[in-house]
DNA sequence: CGCGGTGTGAAATTGAAGTT
DNA sequence: AACTTCAATTTCACACCGCG
């Protein structure tokens, strides 16, 4: 499970191909370095990757990797009009005041999906014009649209997924959990509010959000934290008894282990008195 | 007091097999 | 496919201790 928040990218530039023009070359296989999400606009026309042929429709959205072999073709009568993005992505995280950079092979995503609503093509025709017209800040706005594109993509995948049901108690847990964030929840609460059997939820919850029960409630609760200690003028075990420890040297550990920095430390480097 | 190492019972997670 | 049950294993949350 990839954490969407610490995706960068890197744009490289954008194509399409909306109007009745012919194309030159009526079929092209190639292997690009670059991720490339195409989405098919109208006309008809094959794909072929991976082993598989896709007879293209309007509403398909591609992903092809780098270096993913993939052919397109075009009908010579209905030609194919598209629109397309080529970037690269890296994954970003900032932990114990250090940046760290890794390349991404790819995303989690399948090769193709099919959109029914418009919001995705409209966010992507958006950035393909940001992109083509390149007005000051375009690279700037470009990859902001990008990422709103990603994210339609996400939830495409979350509604078409068929236990849609599932994330939605696990929203409802997450609510729970900020509900209560005071206090020490368990799993036999969680998964009785959800009504699923605590060993099923301890797993639905892992494959929804890609941490565990416990590691995303001291998560939250560690965000909360640092929102205090720069908020609020409070004393850390004033703090940790907020957020529900008893032992405020363990809140003292735990913050430790998730940010890298104790909480007094985080305190001296982030707020300054006057 | 603060920090860090370690011990411990309890709870969470995970694997595997079974049920609807 | 969605979910349960049970047991094995791991992790958690705190406690206790010693050091400076």
């Amino acid at each position: 499970m990839v954490d969407k928040s610490k995706l960068y990218f890197h744009i490289h530039y954008c194509n399409h191909k909306e109007t009745n023009e012919d194309w030159k070359d009526k079929k092209i296989t190639r292997r690009i370095k670059h991720h490339e999400f195409f989405l098919v606009t109208g006309g008809k026309g094959c794909i072929v990757t991976e082993g598989k042929e896709y007879n293209l429709e309007k509403g398909m959205l591609f992903y092809f990797k780098k270096n993913n072999l993939h052919s397109i073709e075009s009908d010579i009568k209905d030609p194919l009009n598209f629109l397309s993005v080529h970037f690269s992505l890296a994954y970003v995280d900032f932990h114990e005041d250090q940046w760290k950079i890794v390349e991404k092979d790819g995303l989690k995503l399948p090769v193709m999906q099919r959109f029914r609503n418009y919001k995705v093509y409209h966010i992507f025709k958006k950035l393909v014009m940001m992109w083509s017209m390149k007005m000051p800040d375009y690279e700037f706005r470009c990859k902001i649209m990008l990422q709103r594109l990603l994210f339609g993509i996400y939830n495409n995948l979350k509604q078409q997924s068929t236990n849609y049901s599932a994330i939605v108690k696990v929203e409802k847990a997450i609510k729970y959990m900020n509900d209560n964030i005071g206090r020490t929840i368990t799993l036999q609460e969680l998964s009785e509010l959800v009504s699923l059997s605590p060993s099923y939820f301890s797993r639905t919850f892992r494959e929804v959000t890609g941490y565990s029960i416990i590691e995303f409630f001291n998560k939250i609760k560690i965000d909360r934290a640092e929102a205090l200690i720069m908020v609020e003028d409070k004393k850390i075990k004033e703090i940790a008894a907020m957020l529900g420890f008893k032992d405020e040297f363990y809140f003292s550990r735990l913050f430790k282990r998730i940010k890298g920095i104790s909480p007094k430390e985080f305190y001296s480097r982030n707020v300054h008195g006057y």
